[in-house]
DNA sequence: CGGCTCCGAATTAATTCGGAGCCGGTGCTTTAAT
């Protein structure tokens, strides 16, 4: 661990915020969060949009020498970010490293990190695979190594960008400079890849609420599919804008835009198909209220902060309450009242069961275990020679392999260890993958017990996230349908031992914590097995079924 | 897994039904061809 002779304090740290970012004011957590940074720990935050995320960040990499290295999602995030750092430093302090961009702006970057007068460098993780890479940053002097939009890491790493699973030996090879994540969603679950992924050590963690009372929240159950898309594009229409319509598949976004602007709207379809140029438009368009809805699929987000949008739809659900809760979280920034509305029927989980993938080939995995304890140590750029994979299904196959305890990794590349065969190793690994689609369907369950709860779902919501509430929030269709007396009546029923984020043990599952409570049931986050609820009946009933953990 | 499209068959001739086959979301990078 970098140790600073005189870490900035938390004076230094609130004169470089207002003298430097104009922040006149921090919140408590921010300015811990960033005092952690500057001492040189791990810190991860975990803090809705608009509550200075950013900040926890920049302002100890300006305190600090050297330069922060941020790894961010979408290069055209880092953009903005670039711009809004120089327009509060003055220019050439934030830079990018891409594929996008010339040459000779890249080889800007890397002479502005190297002679110190960057003090931000942003990359996607996809950078950190280049061996080349990996040198010009183990040259660096790195003040902090910054990971934003850290959820990605558990949402994305698995198989659409696996690079983000990679993140540890790098973080290593750095020789561990502060890892500071960032994110504005983040389930415990999450919470603890990303700690895992990363390999921060005993990290300074702070949780802002995740609540956002001002949102209204709805769900509408449909039968039929033809009954769901006229009542989606009845309650759009009557909603107006500005507001956002998010549906699951590229072709819904054009079909209820074209619906939408038979009615009047000024609406847009927004997908990963269209062209950069119409995406850029559409999003400016919106931001200028040019725009009254944008229809999009998940592509559309990351990035957006306009205040004032009024409602978020859902035509279809999202894969988990991760992904549902970003999206969600667009709506009424401004504080002002908004209105979140689901679409349900239970057929499209079948969807998201599809997205959620299936298993691994066993035979590539034992080559490429097999090519490792053969010729290791091997870097992925070597192994690719011996196995002919794409580096997209190496890295999740390599994976695999690390997490299941068949190979390590260190500076030198991947080896075998254990002393495995091939077909044992990708049994091994199979399992793994397993026990990842288990964990991937109990997050679709979770979205599926919010749909089809009958209690408040900003209670569902906030456990989900590991917070607690009193099980009524007044501001939602299942509150407005009951009445808190009744809810008031069902908390104080229940069993002691079970609260919200209790340790507990099942017979069957082993250790777990308590996510979420319900007049019937207790959901249980398992380390085996993901979420899963248990009848409450069956727990009164069974002593040593779910047994509450009350030491420590 | 479910919806769409295409096709043929059936039946209150111009819609409806059923079956087969296909397709579905997120972005980086790199490379080859204009």
């Amino acid at each position: 661990m970098p140790t600073h002779p005189m870490p900035p304090d938390r004076d230094v740290l609130r004169r470089v915020a207002e003298e430097s970012f104009g922040l006149n004011v921090l919140r408590e957590g921010q300015l811990d969060a960033m005092a952690a940074a500057a001492r040189g720990e791990d810190v991860l935050a975990v803090m809705p949009s608009g509550h200075g995320k950013s900040a926890v960040y920049q302002v100890p990499a300006v305190a600090l020498p050297g330069t922060a290295v941020v790894i961010s999602p979408l290069i055209a995030l880092q953009y903005d970010q670039v711009d809004a750092i120089n327009d509060d430093l003055g220019a050439g302090r934030a830079f990018a490293v891409n594929s996008q961009q010339r040459a000779a702006a890249d080889r800007a970057a890397w002479d502005a990190a190297a002679s110190g007068a960057a003090k931000f460098l942003f990359l996607a993780p996809e950078q950190l695979a280049r061996e080349e890479t990996l040198q010009r940053l183990a040259a660096l002097d790195i003040s902090l190594f910054v990971v934003d939009e850290a959820h990605c890491i558990s949402s994305w790493g698995h198989d659409f960008r696996p690079d983000y699973l990679t993140l540890t030996p790098v973080v290593k090879r750095l020789k561990h400079p502060p890892v500071v994540a960032l994110t504005a969603t983040a389930s415990p679950h999450t919470r603890t890849e990303i700690i895992d992924r990363l390999g921060m050590r005993e990290p300074f963690i702070t949780v802002q609420s995740f609540d956002r009372p001002n949102l209204h929240l709805r769900v509408l159950r449909h039968h039929e599919d033809r009954g769901k898309r006229q009542a989606v594009v009845e309650q759009v229409a009557g909603l107006g804008g500005p507001g956002l319509l998010y549906t699951a598949t590229r072709k819904d976004t054009e079909r209820y835009a074209a619906e939408l602007a038979e009615r009047g709207l000024r609406t847009d379809a927004y997908h990963a198909g269209r062209r950069a140029a119409d995406r850029v438009a559409i999003h400016e368009r919106f931001l200028d209220g040019k725009v009254d809805v944008v229809v999009a699929t998940s592509a559309f987000g990351m990035g957006i902060d306009k205040p004032d949008v009024r409602f978020v739809v859902h035509a279809d659900i999202p894969d988990s309450l991760d992904s549902y809760y970003q999206e969600i979280g667009r709506a009424g920034r401004d504080g002002a009242p908004a209105q979140v509305v689901l679409h349900y029927r239970s057929e499209d989980l079948g969807l998201q069961r599809f997205f959620a993938g299936g298993a691994p080939d066993p035979d590539e995995l034992a080559a490429v275990f097999g090519a490792i304890r053969e010729h290791g140590p091997l870097r992925p750029a070597a192994l690719r020679e011996q196995t002919g994979l794409s580096q997209r299904k190496q890295s999740r196959l390599l994976n695999l392999l690390e997490h299941s305890g068949s190979i390590a990794v260190n500076r030198n590349g991947y080896r075998a260890v254990g002393g495995a065969d091939p077909s044992s190793a990708a049994d091994k690994a199979l399992a793994e993958a397993a026990s990842r689609h288990r964990i991937d369907e109990s997050r679709i369950e979770m979205a599926r017990g919010y749909a089809e709860t009958d209690h408040c779902r900003r209670d569902w919501l906030l456990n989900y996230f590991g917070e607690e509430t009193d099980g009524y929030c007044g501001n939602c269709d299942n509150c407005e349908a009951g009445s808190e007396a009744v809810a008031e009546a069902w908390e104080a029923d229940m069993p002691e031992g079970y609260e919200i984020q209790r340790p507990v043990k099942h017979r069957e599952w082993g250790p777990g914590i308590v996510m979420g409570t319900q007049p019937d049931r207790i959901t249980v986050l398992f380390e085996s097995v993901g979420y899963k609820d248990i009848a409450l009946s069956a727990v009164r009933e069974d002593a040593g079924l779910l047994e509450s953990i009350t030491d420590r």
